[in-house]
DNA sequence: ACTCAAGTGGGGAAGAGTGGGGAGAAGTGG
DNA sequence: CCACTTCTCCCCACTCTTCCCCACTTGAGT
C-alpha cells in the first residue's frame, strides 16, 4: 500500500494571525513541507508532497489549448499554497483559502486516508448531520464495502 | 520531477512607473532574467528561461504552412519581452502588454504550475466567480482529483 | 500531585511591497 | 554637432506584513 493513512477528527482554532495548529498525530506523516489547496465541498485539502506530485503530473498532461482546462488549472493552482509549519506545528492559511472554505475561529481538521481536510466548524457539523442519516445508504452506493 | 511549480494568488499593484513587484516566493525559481508574453485569456504569461525554451520548442513543431499558426506565432512572439527585475524584485511591464491585459493599478499574480500569470484585478475576480461554480464539475471531468 | 506534551496567544525583529527622488541614457530639434 | 527634453533605471526610505521565538494554559499519563 502506498501513501499516508490519516484518520480522526480534531477541533482546533484559527488564531488572529491566520494560523492553525495541525494535530500532532499528523505531523510526522506530513513531513516538514506540504500543500494546502481548495478542495471539493468548500473545504481545504492538505496534501503530502508525494500526493501533490501526482496531482501535478496529471495537470501537466492537460493540453493548454482547451479553455476549460486552462481555467481549471488556474483556479486550482492559484488556490494552493506550499506550507511549512513553525516550531509549534502551525501553518498560516492565506486569506483566499480562508475565504473559500469560510473559515472562522473554530475549524475541524479531519483525517481522510491519503489526505487531510480543513473545515469550518459549523459547515462540518451541518454536513455531518446530513451524513449520519445517509450513512448506510451511502455505504451501499459506494461499491464493494 | 522537472520544471517549476508556481502556486498561489497575490494581489499587488502596478505603480505609476509601470512596475510590478513579483511575489518573493517566485523570485528564486524565476531567476535573474525571464520572459513576459501575451497569454491566453487576456492575461500575461511569465516564464522562467527553461520553461520558455520548452514553449519555443513546441512552437517550432507547428507547421509554417498553416496561416493560423503563422499568425499565432507572430502575435505571441512579437509581444514577448525579456525582463530583469530591479533590486526590489520589480519588473517594468511595457505599454503594449499592459494594454493587452487591461492592467490598471491593482493586479493579481497567479502561480499556475510551470508559469506565472498576471491579471487585472477585476478581470480575474470576475473570471474566478464563474469558476467557483464549476469547480467540482471540472475537477471530475478534467483531472479526476 | 507532578510532569510532559499539545494547543494557543502575543511581542518583536526581519523581510516584503510600495512610493518617489535623482542620475544617466536615449531621442529630438535647432 | 550641440543643447534640450524625455524616459529609463538605480537607489533610498517608509510602512505593513510575515515569521520566529518565548510563555501561558490545559489535559493526559505516571
Amino acid at each position: 500500500m502506498s501513501g499516508a493513512n490519516f484518520v480522526g477528527e480534531y477541533l482546533h482554532t484559527l488564531d488572529a494571525k491566520g494560523r492553525i495548529a495541525l494535530p500532532a498525530k499528523f505531523r510526522e506523516t506530513l513531513g516538514p513541507k506540504f500543500i494546502v489547496a481548495r478542495g471539493l465541498d468548500k473545504c481545504l485539502f492538505v496534501y503530502p508532497p508525494e500526493e501533490w506530485d501526482q496531482v501535478m503530473e496529471k495537470l501537466k498532461t492537460i493540453p493548454i489549448s482547451s479553455k476549460d482546462a486552462r481555467h481549471f488549472t488556474r483556479y486550482f493552482l492559484s488556490g494552493a499554497t506550499e506550507a511549512e509549519p513553525d516550531k509549534q506545528g502551525r501553518v498560516v492559511i492565506p486569506q483566499n483559502l480562508r475565504d473559500y472554505a469560510g473559515l472562522n475561529k473554530d475549524v475541524f481538521i479531519l483525517g481522510v486516508g491519503s489526505r487531510i481536510e480543513i473545515w469550518d466548524k459549523d459547515a462540518w457539523e451541518e454536513t455531518k448531520l446530513g451524513l449520519e442519516a445517509e450513512f448506510s445508504v451511502l455505504a451501499e452506493s459506494v461499491a464493494g464495502i
